[in-house]
DNA sequence: GCTGGCTGCCC
DNA sequence: ATTCTGC
DNA sequence: GCAGAATGGGCAGCCAGC
């Protein structure tokens, strides 16, 4: 329970560079509302507009010398480096994104800054703890999935037995040091400040600075394109794009900024790949969505198997109209509107089968219940006749307990399918049939590309599926 | 003691 | 996290 | 342009129930 009063009180940060009480806390009472930082004290980090193209970032940055930096797929991570009263030991406090306090989740991380950092000095520093494999050289950054995995609290043990993944912190900005603060300088400023033995001294695999090039000049978008490319080669989701100089490159604690942009990969054009998936069900929307079918369950389809097998649901990228039309396309009817709050399904449930107290059973495209051939974990309110394919777009695979696409030829995940991440609706794909959509052995194609960066395999030339041609 | 559901948090 | 909608 | 709503995948932890 962090009191995060930055949220709460999201002011515009008058900050002053004379944040540094210097006698001791003693006459602060102040939490954070003032803008002034307090080590030990999380502020709300400083988040970043999304773009998807190289042409819409470098516009807002019109010429001015930005930072590209690897996005890293880990876990938002700010670092406090607390002063003992004596000014003898110092303490180390790990907040997450939403200002929780993460210190027990990762402790090796917090002694590995203890050792990186000088002593005397506080510091506030931000960044992204990640999962990695320092067996490997540079270490090898993994999956979300295995940072996910670690134990929340101190003890460290995992249910399972298996031993928690090895963590390293990446290192981008410096908000606080020495009681000063450093959000108003500059980030090239503040960058080139975290970067000296000042601040800090990293230790490979352990305590890193987040691998970025200045970019300024001619040639920019050449240079962001290389600069995505590393990226993904070192397995990160993207760019950071950060202006550098001037006032407007300040850190803005919870603000959106225009000066952060990121590029997710998944959205840039030739990069990104996209599904034909098959609606096969669907559960009744709540809220502003209550009378739709909303989200809806989608699967790949393997023709050597005659199966549909979920891959997600999705119920991102449709517009209201979008939604009349599926809801009536399947329902042959339109739905009742549910009723405004919903409520615990309680301990009825039994089975997927009985539907309760639905009236018209095979109206429209809906099954009685679902067929033998749709392989998933999941209990859809309603089945659809598979009948046609959407185009879907999505981050990276995971391994899920619930999705069951390519289940049973995933090596060392027996039971286990995989989904697509952050799943998005791109639009119909009318002219395929479900025969032709994609299947799990093209997934799972994907998938092992995606982290098994042991070989570059550059081409293995993929079937499109996809485009978005206008 | 194991399992399933639910909560809360990460992205 | 993402997307669309409404102010 | 921004806030709000409705949800995506998935994990650990905790508690109820068998």
């Amino acid at each position: 329970m962090c009191p995060n009063l930055d949220i709460v009180v999201p002011k515009l940060l008058e900050e002053r560079s004379w944040a540094a009480p210097a006698g001791g806390g003693a006459a602060l009472p102040d939490l954070g509302l003032g803008g002034v930082l307090r080590v030990g004290m999380p502020l709300s980090p400083m988040l970043a507009k999304m773009q998807s193209s190289y042409g819409a970032m470098l516009e807002t940055f019109k010429g001015r010398a930005f930072l590209a930096e690897h996005k890293y797929d880990g876990m938002r991570a700010q670092v406090h480096v607390v002063l003992g009263a004596a000014g003898g030991r110092r303490e180390v406090r790990i907040f997450s994104r939403n200002s929780e306090d993460i210190t027990d989740r990762f402790s090796d991380v917090a002694e590995a800054i203890l050792e990186s950092t000088p002593a005397g000095k506080d510091a506030i520093f931000d960044g992204e703890v990640c999962a990695v494999d320092r067996s490997k050289a540079p270490a090898q950054l993994l999956p979300f999935q295995s940072l996910a995995r670690r134990p929340k609290g101190p003890t460290g043990r995992s249910a399972t037995g298996e031993r928690a993944a090895e963590v390293c912190v990446y290192l981008f900005d410096c908000l606080y040091h020495g009681g000063e603060s450093m959000v108003k300088a500059p980030y090239r400023a503040r960058r080139e400040f975290l970067r000296s033995a000042a601040a800090l001294s990293p230790r490979p695999g352990f305590v890193e600075y987040a691998e970025g090039d200045v970019i300024e000049g001619d040639g920019a978008e050449e240079a962001v394109e290389a600069a995505m490319l590393r990226s993904i080669e070192r397995g990160c989701e993207g760019l950071m794009c950060k202006l550098l100089d001037g006032p407007a490159s300040a850190y803005e604690p919870s603000k959106r900024s225009d000066s952060w942009v990121k590029l997710k990969k998944d959205y840039i054009d030739g990069i990104a790949d996209s599904l034909d998936l098959v609606p096969i069900g669907a559960w009744y929307g709540n809220g502003r969505k209550a009378g739709w079918y909303s989200p809806v369950l989608l699967a790949a389809y393997d023709p050597e198997t005659d199966t549909f097998q979920s891959v997600c649901r999705v119920m991102s990228g449709f517009t209201d109209e979008m939604y009349t039309k599926l809801t009536l396309f399947y329902a042959g009817k339109v739905l009742a509107g549910k009723q405004k709050k919903r409520r615990k399904p309680e301990a009825a449930e039994g089975a997927g089968s009985g539907d309760s107290g639905d009236k018209g059973e095979p109206t429209g495209r809906l099954l009685p219940r679902k067929p033998p051939n749709y392989i998933t974990n999941e209990s859809c309110r309603v089945w659809f006749d598979a009948c046609e394919v959407w185009t879907i777009r999505g981050a990276e695979f995971s391994l899920s307990p619930t999705h069951m696409c390519a289940q049973g030829r995933i090596a060392c995940a027996a039971g286990r399918g995989l989904a697509l991440r952050f799943p998005r609706f791109l639009h119909e794909r009318p002219d395929k049939t479900t025969a032709e959509a994609t299947t799990p052995a093209q997934i799972l194609e994907l998938y092992t590309k995606q982290h098994g960066a042991e070989k570059p395999a550059a081409a293995a030339g993929y079937d499109d599926d996809d485009d978005d041609i206008l």
